[in-house]
DNA sequence: GTCTATAAGGTGATAGAC
DNA sequence: GTCTATCACCTTATAGAC
């Protein structure tokens, strides 16, 4: 989660955007729960975190419940801003970009605390369907940036004539199950065998061999 | 969950046995955890499913803490035992007999809700090292059964001489994806798509072809 | 082993003053 | 917008009787 909010893909940008106080609780409530996970976030915490009481945040939300979606509906518009960057490149190195950013070698700890988060909201859709939502469109969008760029290349003439959808269904459940082994057990060499085999995947099942 | 926790694969399955008393307390838990989920357990309800006090499951656990490890330990048993059974055949159908009950075409209602709830629990990693242990323990039970069978198939030249650690890794992560991507969004074609992909991976990098 | 009773504390949420 | 004060409720956990 990073400081760039600042401009929108889409022209819908200006109806929906916070208030300041919104947007200041909802980044209260990301540290919190970087710091104290999902399970643990309360909010006392939050306001605590604020340097405020209760009250002031129940007066920009009626619920918990309002809260979480808000959060949610920032990180689905940081979603769509930090992965945006990825598609500007050629569809080679863009997918290799995408596989890189998707598999990173190291992560600090924020980062890595931030992913436990992500993963325990995504654990909890069964509280809503606007969690649930939420997390599609999340998929949806990642899937739909990889599809572009392989179908990009095919037009190009730089990959194969492949099924973009499917190839990109495997590409993302291939990167998001390696994500989450990562953040949830003791198997250091798992990530870097799984981006390894992705990329050698890849390579045999799109690049154009003569 | 089912009923079949009859026969170890382990020798030392005699030693850590349950007692009657645990061994109903956990499935208790497992059946408040289908119907709540794991963020809504709590020791209450578990009593209440038992029939019994709140005291009555305190004499047999010390802490709730305590209660979640047992109940996690009874899910790598439960998964030792149902994996096994998948060993026995040819490496190639194996192979396929794995990936599709990693990947099953459809989920009924309560194995649907307990996928959610060991989600909630992998989530919650950060709670404690033998939480992680645990999940560790999974993966890499996973990955082994995998790697063997791709092992036991090139020594058998029914497929190629692969980096059998490599693509294990890949397939198990591939395969988690889709089953999060299924139990947390609504996207109802990606896991049949990530199958078919998946397959046609492993049919194009494993397989002899002359 | 199981019970009743209780302690001590955190939770989401609201009313009303300023 | 933010505060104080409060409510009703639920939680984990324990003490002591049976």
């Amino acid at each position: 989660m990073n400081d760039h909010v600042s401009h929108m893909l889409n022209t819908d940008s200006i109806e929906q955007k916070w208030s300041d106080g919104e947007r200041e609780i909802v980044r209260a409530t990301y540290r919190v729960m970087v710091e104290h996970g999902y399970s643990n976030l309360s909010i006392s915490k939050i306001a605590g975190e604020l340097g405020k009481t209760k009250a002031a945040v129940y007066y920009h939300y009626d619920s918990k419940e309002e809260l979480l979606v808000s959060f949610l509906d920032f990180v689905v518009d940081w979603f769509k801003n930090d992965i945006a960057e990825e598609i500007s490149e050629s569809p080679e190195t863009a997918l290799n970009n995408v596989v890189e950013s998707l598999i990173p070698l190291e992560l600090d700890d924020e980062t890595f605390h931030g992913q436990v988060v992500l993963l325990e909201l995504r654990s909890q859709t069964r509280r809503s369907e606007e969690f649930r939502e939420r997390f599609t469109e999340i998929n949806d969008l990642l899937v739909g940036i990889v599809r572009d760029i392989i179908e990009r290349g095919v037009e190009a003439g730089a990959f194969r004539d492949v099924e973009a959808p499917r190839v990109a269904e495997h590409i993302v459940a291939t990167a998001n199950g390696a994500r989450i082994d990562r953040v949830t057990t003791d198997r250091p060499a798992a990530p870097a065998a799984v981006r390894v085999s992705l990329s050698s995947y890849i390579d045999s099942e799109l690049r154009q061999h003569d």
